[in-house]
DNA sequence: ACATTTCATTCAAGTCTCTTGACAAAAATT
DNA sequence: AATTTTTGTCAAGAGACTTGAATGAAATGT
């Protein structure tokens, strides 16, 4: 017998498990910036997987979910996470998920405090972005969008388009996404931005 | 002679402008859903100079650029029009507008400080909420989109729907802003509010 | 006028990302 | 234990974009 979609035993489809799971994984995978291959490597598994995942196609062990959550620094739990409505006001310190942007290539020494959890159907994406020391963000990215930020600690320069800025604690700035952008810690110690954007994958 | 990106007569490095014109380009490419290959169709021309192009390693001739343009349902104009950049992109900690929400009845001991100045065209708001000691936020307002915050010092009651919370530095909440919503300074003396939603109109 | 340079533009080949189908091996089901 | 499912790999392929060499037309210099 040969199908294209999962069922379960009595010959209902079941896609929307199945592809909900893979969608966000391919969200999470997108948002990092990363393609099939860098997280097959990553996760040590053959893009094809991965792609069959993503579309619905085949879904993964447990090991292996557990390897590519890890990867993508999210928890099984967020891919399973109930998008309706009962979702959380309010997220208080030291309570937030962290993701590390190292192993992904988007930046050294840099990690992700996730305010807004992901959920579709959000219209604002919000984190705390933690960066160590001489931490700095990978090349500059251009997409859609608009883009605010507040200095909470630390010393950080700024680069967007051909500016360049150093900011302090107190200090916020705004800009287009389209215009390229990155930015650095050139402080002592490390520094955290309060960072908010219009959804990034549209 | 070769070279890898555009320049002016006496040598210097110009890819800016070309880099910028091309950067558009593909976002209203990109925003129509359009690849490289159906635009050159419709456009008359090959993918290879889009790319190029678009990459800023080529600038299009008047003819084409209006062609272009034509294809996408824009006007040159638009490609050139500085970008909003221009009205600043960094806001200096002490330096931004206050307004008082007092006479404007819209609470009490409340005052913003504008991070993100008026102009239509930004899709996001931004203001830190200094709330005085015993202040509070007029009657809930409710209106469409979405509000993120995080408490920079000061502890704040912050009632959303039927729920109420009480906020220490470092906490943060999301909500959308159809549920009605308001907020009181419980604590010692002042407290600040990092605040950003999507525009109340539209 | 003529030679030279510059640069938009094309064609063809190459790269990168993702998808698909056939198969092996492991796990679950009977 | 035998059979069916299904994860997972490999290799081939399709699509989107990029790059380099070649062309030709305009601008510049002599």
């Amino acid at each position: 017998m040969k199908r294209n979609d999962l069922n379960d035993g009595d010959g209902t489809a079941l896609p929307t498990n199945a592809a909900r799971l893979g969608t966000r994984l391919r969200l999470a995978r997108q948002t990092r910036g990363l393609t099939l291959k860098a997280l097959a490597d990553e996760a040590h598994c053959s893009e094809s997987l991965l792609s069959k995942i993503e579309n619905g196609k085949a879904s993964p062990s447990l090991p292996m979910l557990h390897k590519l959550v890890k990867v993508l620094g999210t928890n099984i739990g967020w891919m399973f996470e109930e998008a309706d409505g009962e979702e959380g006001i309010v997220f208080r310190a030291g309570t937030r998920p962290l993701i590390s942007l190292d192993p992904l290539r988007r930046g050294e020494g840099i990690s992700l405090e996730r305010i807004i959890p992901y959920s579709p159907g959000h219209l604002l994406q919000c984190n705390i972005h933690h960066v160590e020391e001489d931490g700095e963000s990978a090349g500059p990215i251009e997409h859609v969008g608009e883009e605010v930020g507040y200095v909470i600690a630390g010393e950080i320069e700024l680069i967007v388009g051909d500016e360049v800025f150093r900011l302090n604690p107190g200090d916020a700035f705004v800009f287009k996404s389209e215009l390229p952008h990155h930015y650095r810690n050139v402080g002592k110690g490390r520094a955290s931005i309060f960072w908010v954007n219009t959804p990034p994958t549209f």
